[in-house]
DNA sequence: CATGAGGAACTCA
DNA sequence: TGAGTTCCTCATG
């Protein structure tokens, strides 16, 4: 894995603490490039100093205990008497690689320049959302947290893609996290963060904090082996431990909410929609201009000539299409169009607007603590939490083009859109095969749930079919949604000529029919 | 037995 | 009314 990780860092260079103060913010950063950003960080959504999260705990040297105490504890926490993920007692205490995860591979935009000189500070992908809060390029990190926020943790093995199991409850027994696996010796810090915890929890208690990615990353221990920093018991202060779990969320939080304000700030200047499917031709141009300049990528003369489609159509475009079109900045743009489209998408139906925001406030809370429904690995309550909490946006299909599209120009969608404004109208209104080209879109997020076999063909596989079921179940607020439902709707685009088996039915395979392959 | 296919009734916008 | 959703039976490997 690339990314490095400040929780090995000395104190001294920890580049970000919420308690820093505005000066010692810009002390520790270098000044000609990002102290001009400093202005821009809102000092009030900085955790009190009282209630500091877990990257300041580096300036203690608490005692280090083995790692089988928090494993242990970690487990009766967990409550897993099935959690099939054991430290092999040869690896106890040894160095052990942070686990292949399957969002590991994140789209070119963060090796942007300013993304790339962060990396050197040692920050990362866990760094990217300081990045985030500091620069003028602020949400590439950010997205990658909100995507992850945004999509389900894969599901456990027993969910099988090869052997879906569309009637029973498959993949809502067995919870375990082989992250929790890779934390090697660990320093006790568990005293310290209770009394930390003990006011952040209040306020964070309600929130769902299981952060995957982040966890990922802040487990990650290639950066410790190669600065031989003393590891922390990453597992004390996010996700294991119920009482400080939520020490995590200030970072977060932070970081989507710079996010937010980023984007208020352009909507406001380009006077267009938080909501890309509702930008016209025009608007696309700016918005691309704009992303290319904040970017500092260099400009694209004929703009106009690579992308002559509306917002809508724009929001299908592939990442490799991006790139066909600009391939030096073409991956940046499609990065930058994921964050939009998943933050308006994320946003509640009453809130979501396809008219330029009139203030800068338009971004709900749940976009600066979004609503995690990261709870698939509590999914003995799952479908209660999502009744609870994701009643969620109905999530307005980012790419919900009308079926009315026709692929005329060389694969570019030329959508018709009646009232040139949002599609779906209603802004749940999304069908499951643009829900499905969705996510085949964001191979880096959900990869491992469904993949292209053959993306020119339309042929594609549903790798995790409970998961896929999920976010369609999500998607839709139909909590009671499984593959079996799922496979019934796609069956039913047999006779719509939207979806056909494959000529050697596999199971699990789909294709899409002509138009709809794009 | 798991999965796919498809009929039929139903909900919802 | 279209687009699923839910429940069901049956076929297949």
């Amino acid at each position: 894995m690339e990314y490095e990780k400040m929780l090995y860092m000395p104190a001294s260079e920890m580049p970000l603490s919420p308690q820093l103060k505005p000066h010692q913010f810009q002390a520790q950063t270098p000044p000609d490039q990002y102290s001009s950003y400093a202005d821009n960080f809102d000092l009030s959504l900085l955790p009190q100093e009282s209630a500091p999260i877990p990257t300041t705990v580096f300036q203690y040297n608490a005692p280090q205990i083995k790692v089988e105490c928090a494993w242990d504890s970690q487990q009766q926490l967990q409550q897993q008497p099935t959690a099939p993920y054991t430290i092999p007692s040869s690896q106890q205490h040894q160095l052990i690689p942070p686990p292949a995860y399957p969002h590991s591979a994140y789209p070119s935009p963060q090796s942007s320049p300013l993304q790339s000189e962060f990396a050197a500070y040692g920050l990362g992908r866990f760094g990217g959302s300081y990045d985030s809060l500091n620069s003028p390029s602020p949400s590439l990190e950010a997205v990658s947290i909100k995507q992850e926020l945004h999509i389900l943790p894969p599901s456990p093995p027993e969910s099988n893609c090869e052997t879906p199991s569309p009637r029973s409850s498959c993949g809502e027994s067995i919870k375990a996290e082989p992250l929790d696996a890779d934390i090697e010796s660990l320093i006790d810090l568990n005293s310290l963060l209770q009394q930390q915890s003990l006011q952040s929890q209040q306020s964070l208690q309600d929130t769902k904090p299981d952060h995957q990615l982040l966890r990922e990353c802040l487990e990650d221990t290639s950066f410790q082996k190669r600065h031989n920093l003393k590891p922390l018991a990453l597992e004390s202060f996010i996700g294991g431990l119920a009482a400080v779990r939520g020490d995590i969320e200030p970072v977060i939080s932070l970081a989507l909410e710079h996010a937010k304000r980023e984007a208020d700030a352009i909507c406001a200047e380009l006077q267009i929609s938080q909501d890309p499917n509702g930008w016209s031709p025009a608007q696309v141009h700016a918005w691309l201009r704009s992303t290319l300049a904040q970017f500092r990528l260099p400009p694209v003369a004929d703009l106009e000539l690579h992308f002559c489609e509306n917002g809508a159509a724009l929001a299908l475009l592939s990442e490799e299409e991006f790139v066909r079109r600009l391939p030096e900045s073409g991956s940046t743009l499609h990065a930058q169009l994921e964050i939009w489209k998943m933050a308006y998408a994320d946003q509640p139906a009453h809130q979501q607007h396809s008219q330029p925001p009139a203030s800068t406030d338009l971004w709900p809370a749940s976009y600066a603590m979004p609503n995690l429904d990261l709870d698939y690995n509590e999914d003995s309550e799952d479908d209660d939490d999502m009744e609870a909490d994701a009643p969620v946006a109905p999530l307005n299909g980012s790419s919900t083009s009308p079926p009315a599209t026709t692929a005329s120009n060389g694969g570019t969608a030329t959508v018709k859109r009646p009232n040139g404004g949002r599609t779906g109208g209603g802004g749940s209104h999304i069908h499951l095969w643009q829900f499905l080209k969705e996510l085949l879109a964001s191979p880096q997020v959900n990869g491992t749930a469904i993949r292209w076999i053959d993306r020119s063909k339309g042929i594609f596989k549903i790798e995790d079919s409970v998961r896929v079921a999920k976010l369609w179940g999500r998607r839709k607020n139909r909590p009671a949604m499984n593959y079996d439902k799922l496979s019934r709707s796609i069956r039913q685009y047999y006779k719509k000529g939207i979806m056909k088996k494959t000529e050697r039915s596999q199971r699990l395979v789909y294709q899409f029919c002509h138009p709809y392959n794009q």
